[in-house]
DNA sequence: CGTATGACGAGCC
DNA sequence: AGGCTCGCCATAC
């Protein structure tokens, strides 16, 4: 591409990317992990803009681990690409995690703590 | 450089 | 409990 990647969208493309498998993590705790103190609506662009394929530490980037702090899917079925909250609801049920038709799951039980793992080489 | 927009979030009513 | 409004942040125009 032409275009030059925005910079705090690749941080939080990082973050997204450290997500395991079969857990999941809200706009707003991605936000703050990437060092933004509010920026949810940031992340849900971030991954909006979403280059197709990219690939961080070998690995796509999960997206489909990210919803919002109801623990429900955000993304509509009313849109450009119909369908969207159901296919995320696949990816998100081929990992293990019980999702119901409309998009809800259970947050306290897969939210990702994000603390024990340190996927992003931090600068030690 | 000001305005509008969005896969959000917390507060109010 | 459900719905509306305002605030936040980084892009797009």
């Amino acid at each position: 591409m032409t275009t030059t990647p925005p910079g705090s969208f690749h941080s939080i493309w990082e973050v997204v990317s450290c997500i395991p498998r079969g857990r999941v993590a809200t706009y707003g705790q991605i936000a703050r992990m990437a060092g933004l103190l509010n920026g949810a609506r940031t992340v849900g662009w971030a991954l909006q803009a979403l280059p197709d394929g990219l690939k961080i530490r070998g690995r796509g980037v999960p997206w489909h681990r990210v919803i919002n702090a109801q623990g429900r899917i955000s993304l509509t079925d009313s849109g450009r690409e119909m369908g969207g909250l159901r296919r995320q609801a696949v990816r998100l049920r081929r990992e293990g995690i019980e999702v119901s038709s409309a998009g809800a799951l259970d947050l306290e039980y897969y939210r990702w703590s994000g603390e024990r793992v340190r996927c992003r080489g931090r600068r030690a």
